[in-house]
DNA sequence: TTTTGCAGGCGTCAATCGAG
DNA sequence: CTCGATTGACGCCTGCAAAA
Protein backbone atom coordinates (compact mmCIF):
# COMPACT_ATOMS: atom_id res chain seq x y z
CA UNK A 1 0.00 0.00 0.00
CA UNK A 2 2.82 2.42 0.65
CA UNK A 3 4.21 2.49 -2.45
CA UNK A 4 1.13 2.54 -4.40
CA UNK A 5 0.38 6.15 -2.19
CA UNK A 6 4.22 6.75 -2.90
CA UNK A 7 3.38 6.36 -6.95
CA UNK A 8 1.00 8.78 -6.45
CA UNK A 9 2.92 11.08 -5.18
CA UNK A 10 4.85 12.28 -8.32
CA UNK A 11 4.02 15.48 -9.89
CA UNK A 12 0.92 15.62 -12.25
CA UNK A 13 1.87 16.83 -16.20
CA UNK A 14 -1.14 18.20 -16.13
CA UNK A 15 -1.15 20.81 -13.07
CA UNK A 16 2.58 21.14 -13.23
CA UNK A 17 3.82 20.88 -16.78
CA UNK A 18 1.01 21.18 -19.28
CA UNK A 19 0.84 25.34 -19.04
CA UNK A 20 4.57 25.42 -20.05
CA UNK A 21 3.56 23.38 -22.71
CA UNK A 22 0.73 25.45 -23.99
CA UNK A 23 3.31 28.47 -23.64
CA UNK A 24 5.60 27.20 -25.94
CA UNK A 25 2.83 26.12 -28.35
CA UNK A 26 1.35 29.73 -28.64
CA UNK A 27 4.84 31.32 -28.91
CA UNK A 28 5.70 29.03 -31.54
CA UNK A 29 2.50 29.19 -33.24
CA UNK A 30 2.80 33.27 -32.94
CA UNK A 31 6.40 32.95 -34.45
CA UNK A 32 4.75 32.08 -37.88
CA UNK A 33 2.86 34.95 -37.50
CA UNK A 34 5.04 37.48 -36.33
CA UNK A 35 8.67 36.03 -36.68
CA UNK A 36 10.21 39.19 -38.16
CA UNK A 37 8.48 41.75 -35.43
CA UNK A 38 9.96 38.99 -33.03
CA UNK A 39 13.72 38.32 -33.93
CA UNK A 40 15.62 40.97 -31.97
CA UNK A 41 18.34 40.77 -29.71
CA UNK A 42 17.60 40.09 -25.99
CA UNK A 43 18.75 42.87 -23.19
CA UNK A 44 20.20 42.00 -20.21
CA UNK A 45 17.21 42.92 -18.48
CA UNK A 46 15.03 40.63 -20.39
CA UNK A 47 17.61 37.71 -20.17
CA UNK A 48 17.25 38.33 -16.43
CA UNK A 49 13.05 38.28 -16.66
CA UNK A 50 13.40 35.36 -18.60
CA UNK A 51 15.65 33.38 -16.31
CA UNK A 52 13.74 34.03 -13.02
CA UNK A 53 10.59 34.00 -11.54
CA UNK A 54 7.44 34.21 -14.39
CA UNK A 55 5.18 36.91 -13.74
CA UNK A 56 1.89 35.81 -11.99
CA UNK A 57 -0.79 34.53 -13.89
CA UNK A 58 -2.69 37.15 -13.87
CA UNK A 59 -0.20 39.71 -15.18
CA UNK A 60 0.26 37.34 -18.61
CA UNK A 61 -3.46 37.02 -18.69
CA UNK A 62 -3.68 40.61 -18.38
CA UNK A 63 -1.27 41.58 -20.76
CA UNK A 64 -2.00 38.85 -23.25
CA UNK A 65 -5.76 40.76 -22.72
CA UNK A 66 -4.52 44.06 -23.57
CA UNK A 67 -2.75 42.61 -26.79
CA UNK A 68 -5.38 40.19 -27.54
CA UNK A 69 -9.06 41.44 -27.90
CA UNK A 70 -11.67 38.70 -26.30
CA UNK A 71 -9.17 37.75 -23.50
CA UNK A 72 -10.97 38.11 -20.45
CA UNK A 73 -8.91 39.45 -17.87
CA UNK A 74 -8.45 38.54 -14.09
CA UNK A 75 -10.17 40.22 -11.84
CA UNK A 76 -7.86 42.41 -9.12
CA UNK A 77 -10.39 41.52 -6.69
CA UNK A 78 -13.02 39.02 -6.60
CA UNK A 79 -16.79 39.39 -6.42
CA UNK A 80 -18.38 38.60 -3.33
CA UNK A 81 -20.78 36.45 -4.71
CA UNK A 82 -17.73 34.09 -6.10
CA UNK A 83 -17.15 31.60 -3.59
CA UNK A 84 -18.05 33.85 0.04
CA UNK A 85 -20.41 32.13 2.42
CA UNK A 86 -23.72 33.78 2.96
CA UNK A 87 -22.91 34.69 6.32
CA UNK A 88 -19.72 36.89 5.62
CA UNK A 89 -20.45 39.97 4.36
CA UNK A 90 -16.48 40.82 3.63
CA UNK A 91 -12.97 39.01 4.29
CA UNK A 92 -10.78 41.68 4.64
CA UNK A 93 -7.38 40.75 6.10
CA UNK A 94 -7.57 41.42 10.05
CA UNK A 95 -5.49 44.10 11.89
CA UNK A 96 -6.17 42.92 15.00
CA UNK A 97 -6.98 39.31 15.92
CA UNK A 98 -7.57 38.90 19.78
CA UNK A 99 -8.33 35.75 21.71
CA UNK A 100 -10.85 35.06 24.19
CA UNK A 101 -10.44 31.98 27.12
CA UNK A 102 -13.35 30.22 25.39
CA UNK A 103 -10.66 30.21 22.13
CA UNK A 104 -12.93 31.96 20.07
CA UNK A 105 -10.65 34.51 17.86
CA UNK A 106 -12.15 38.02 17.24
CA UNK A 107 -10.59 39.80 14.42
CA UNK A 108 -11.19 43.66 13.83
CA UNK A 109 -10.27 44.30 10.57
CA UNK A 110 -9.81 47.54 8.68
CA UNK A 111 -12.99 49.05 7.72
CA UNK A 112 -14.72 48.20 10.98
CA UNK A 113 -15.55 44.50 10.35
CA UNK A 114 -15.33 42.20 13.05
CA UNK A 115 -14.99 38.72 12.36
CA UNK A 116 -15.53 35.75 15.17
CA UNK A 117 -13.92 32.33 14.68
CA UNK A 118 -14.85 29.44 16.54
CA UNK A 119 -11.61 26.82 17.16
CA UNK A 120 -12.27 23.94 15.48
CA UNK A 121 -14.08 25.66 12.96
CA UNK A 122 -12.68 25.70 9.13
CA UNK A 123 -10.92 28.98 9.11
CA UNK A 124 -13.20 31.02 6.87
CA UNK A 125 -16.56 28.51 7.52
CA UNK A 126 -16.24 29.62 10.72
CA UNK A 127 -15.68 33.45 10.36
CA UNK A 128 -19.13 36.21 11.28
CA UNK A 129 -18.22 39.00 9.60
CA UNK A 130 -20.54 41.50 11.82
CA UNK A 131 -20.92 45.13 10.63
CA UNK A 132 -21.02 48.17 12.81
CA UNK A 133 -23.55 50.85 13.08
CA UNK A 134 -23.71 53.67 15.20
CA UNK A 135 -27.16 53.84 16.04
CA UNK A 136 -30.05 51.94 17.73
CA UNK A 137 -30.04 49.32 20.63
CA UNK A 138 -29.11 45.53 20.46
CA UNK A 139 -32.45 43.67 19.77
CA UNK A 140 -32.22 40.22 21.54
CA UNK A 141 -30.36 37.55 19.79
CA UNK A 142 -29.28 39.90 17.37
CA UNK A 143 -27.10 38.65 14.16
CA UNK A 144 -25.77 42.28 13.07
CA UNK A 145 -23.52 43.85 15.67
CA UNK A 146 -24.61 46.85 17.06
CA UNK A 147 -21.66 48.99 18.25
CA UNK A 148 -21.96 51.06 21.15
CA UNK A 149 -20.16 54.35 21.31
CA UNK A 150 -18.67 54.70 24.74
CA UNK A 151 -20.75 52.76 27.57
CA UNK A 152 -21.09 54.36 31.17
CA UNK A 153 -17.86 52.67 32.43
CA UNK A 154 -15.68 54.37 29.69
CA UNK A 155 -15.86 50.84 27.26
CA UNK A 156 -17.03 50.49 23.98
CA UNK A 157 -19.34 47.55 23.18
CA UNK A 158 -20.06 45.16 20.03
CA UNK A 159 -22.62 43.29 20.39
CA UNK A 160 -22.46 39.85 18.96
CA UNK A 161 -24.97 37.14 18.15
CA UNK A 162 -25.88 34.69 20.92
CA UNK A 163 -27.00 37.99 23.38
CA UNK A 164 -23.54 38.56 24.42
CA UNK A 165 -21.29 42.13 24.12
CA UNK A 166 -17.72 42.28 23.39
CA UNK A 167 -16.53 44.78 25.75
CA UNK A 168 -13.22 46.85 24.86
CA UNK A 169 -11.96 48.24 27.96
CA UNK A 170 -10.43 52.15 27.40
CA UNK A 171 -7.91 51.33 29.30
CA UNK A 172 -4.37 53.13 28.26
CA UNK A 173 -2.99 52.80 24.49
CA UNK A 174 -3.13 48.72 24.33
CA UNK A 175 -7.55 47.62 24.48
CA UNK A 176 -8.36 44.35 25.61
CA UNK A 177 -11.93 42.83 24.95
CA UNK A 178 -14.17 40.63 27.00
CA UNK A 179 -17.03 38.63 26.09
CA UNK A 180 -19.84 39.87 28.48
CA UNK A 181 -24.02 39.29 28.71
CA UNK A 182 -24.85 42.74 28.12
CA UNK A 183 -27.23 43.14 30.97
CA UNK A 184 -24.76 42.18 33.23
CA UNK A 185 -21.18 43.29 34.37
CA UNK A 186 -19.86 39.77 34.82
CA UNK A 187 -17.27 38.96 32.35
CA UNK A 188 -18.27 35.72 30.57
CA UNK A 189 -15.15 35.20 28.87
CA UNK A 190 -11.76 37.20 29.51
CA UNK A 191 -9.04 37.85 26.93
CA UNK A 192 -6.12 35.94 27.00
CA UNK A 193 -3.80 37.96 24.67
CA UNK A 194 -4.58 41.80 23.66
CA UNK A 195 -1.49 42.54 21.60
CA UNK A 196 2.03 41.51 21.08
CA UNK A 197 3.71 43.83 23.14
CA UNK A 198 1.88 42.91 26.02
CA UNK A 199 3.07 39.27 26.20
CA UNK A 200 5.64 38.39 28.55
CA UNK A 201 5.58 34.74 29.68
CA UNK A 202 7.14 31.65 27.60
CA UNK A 203 3.53 30.37 26.90
CA UNK A 204 2.29 33.61 25.98
CA UNK A 205 4.88 33.69 23.36
CA UNK A 206 4.19 30.46 22.24
CA UNK A 207 0.56 30.74 22.05
CA UNK A 208 0.91 33.97 20.26
CA UNK A 209 3.61 32.09 18.06
CA UNK A 210 0.98 29.31 17.06
CA UNK A 211 -1.78 31.78 16.48
CA UNK A 212 0.46 33.56 13.80
CA UNK A 213 1.51 30.67 12.28
CA UNK A 214 -2.51 29.07 12.04
CA UNK A 215 -3.16 33.12 10.39
CA UNK A 216 -0.10 32.72 7.87
CA UNK A 217 -1.68 28.90 7.04
CA UNK A 218 -4.80 30.16 6.62
CA UNK A 219 -4.07 32.92 4.21
CA UNK A 220 -1.85 30.65 2.45
CA UNK A 221 -4.39 28.24 2.17
CA UNK A 222 -6.78 30.38 0.38
CA UNK A 223 -3.62 32.16 -1.23
CA UNK A 224 -3.01 28.55 -2.93
CA UNK A 225 -6.47 28.01 -4.07
CA UNK A 226 -6.76 31.45 -5.30
CA UNK A 227 -3.46 30.63 -7.61
CA UNK A 228 -4.75 27.57 -8.93
CA UNK A 229 -7.98 29.26 -9.87
CA UNK A 230 -6.07 31.54 -11.76
CA UNK A 231 -3.93 28.99 -12.90
CA UNK A 232 -6.96 27.12 -14.40
CA UNK A 233 -7.90 30.11 -15.89
CA UNK A 234 -4.53 30.65 -17.54
CA UNK A 235 -4.22 27.15 -19.11
CA UNK A 236 -7.74 27.76 -20.17
CA UNK A 237 -7.17 31.07 -22.02
CA UNK A 238 -4.02 29.50 -23.49
CA UNK A 239 -5.66 27.03 -24.92
CA UNK A 240 -8.40 29.34 -26.79
CA UNK A 241 -5.38 30.90 -27.93
CA UNK A 242 -3.81 28.00 -29.41
CA UNK A 243 -7.06 27.25 -31.32
CA UNK A 244 -7.49 31.08 -33.21
CA UNK A 245 -3.54 30.34 -33.85
CA UNK A 246 -3.95 27.44 -35.54
CA UNK A 247 -6.96 28.79 -37.33
CA UNK A 248 -5.09 31.79 -38.41
CA UNK A 249 -2.59 29.75 -39.23
CA UNK A 250 -3.52 27.13 -41.10
CA UNK A 251 -5.76 30.47 -42.95
CA UNK A 252 -2.18 32.33 -44.27
CA UNK A 253 -1.19 28.61 -45.51
CA UNK A 254 -3.81 28.25 -47.66
CA UNK A 255 -3.37 31.95 -48.36
CA UNK A 256 0.02 31.91 -49.40
CA UNK A 257 -0.48 28.65 -51.73
CA UNK A 258 -2.99 30.30 -53.41
CA UNK A 259 -0.37 33.46 -53.83
CA UNK A 260 1.72 31.16 -55.44
CA UNK A 261 -0.78 29.48 -57.59
CA UNK A 262 -1.50 32.92 -59.49
CA UNK A 263 2.19 34.37 -59.38
CA UNK A 264 4.06 30.99 -60.79
CA UNK A 265 1.01 29.11 -62.76
CA UNK A 266 2.26 25.69 -64.51
CA UNK A 267 3.87 26.17 -67.95
CA UNK A 268 2.28 22.83 -69.57
C1' DT B 1 -15.05 -7.70 -5.42
C1' DT B 2 -10.46 -6.14 -5.13
C1' DT B 3 -6.47 -4.04 -7.12
C1' DT B 4 -4.20 -0.72 -9.81
C1' DG B 5 -3.33 3.54 -12.23
C1' DC B 6 -4.60 8.07 -13.17
C1' DA B 7 -6.51 12.74 -12.59
C1' DG B 8 -7.44 16.36 -9.83
C1' DG B 9 -7.64 18.83 -5.58
C1' DC B 10 -5.78 20.32 -1.17
C1' DG B 11 -2.41 21.92 2.45
C1' DT B 12 2.08 23.22 3.35
C1' DC B 13 6.81 24.98 2.76
C1' DA B 14 10.08 27.82 0.74
C1' DA B 15 11.76 31.00 -2.68
C1' DT B 16 10.88 35.07 -4.97
C1' DC B 17 8.60 39.35 -6.25
C1' DG B 18 7.08 43.93 -5.53
C1' DA B 19 5.12 47.79 -3.00
C1' DG B 20 5.87 50.94 0.60
C1' DC C 1 14.82 46.65 4.18
C1' DT C 2 10.44 44.63 5.53
C1' DC C 3 6.40 42.27 4.85
C1' DG C 4 2.54 40.49 2.35
C1' DA C 5 1.41 38.23 -2.06
C1' DT C 6 2.41 34.78 -5.36
C1' DT C 7 3.61 30.40 -7.01
C1' DG C 8 6.62 26.08 -7.81
C1' DA C 9 7.29 21.87 -5.56
C1' DC C 10 6.08 18.17 -2.70
C1' DG C 11 3.28 14.85 -0.29
C1' DC C 12 -1.19 13.18 0.66
C1' DC C 13 -6.06 12.05 -0.22
C1' DT C 14 -10.18 10.83 -2.90
C1' DG C 15 -12.93 9.36 -6.75
C1' DC C 16 -13.28 6.94 -10.91
C1' DA C 17 -12.50 3.52 -14.46
C1' DA C 18 -10.25 -0.49 -16.19
C1' DA C 19 -8.06 -4.81 -15.22
C1' DA C 20 -7.42 -8.92 -12.56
Amino acid sequence: MWWHQHNLCFRHPVEEDYSGDLEKKVATIAETDESAESEGVIDSHKRREILSRRPSYRKILNELSSDVPGVPKIEEEKSEEEGTPPNIATMAVPTSIYQTSTGQYIAIAQGGTIQISNPGSDGVQGLQALTMTNSGAPPPGATIVQYAAQSADGTQQFFVPGSQVVVQAATGDMPTYQIRAPTTALPQGVVMAASPGSLHSPQQLAEEATRKRELRLMKNREAAKECRRRKKEYVKCLESRVAVLEVQNKKLIEELETLKDICSPKTD
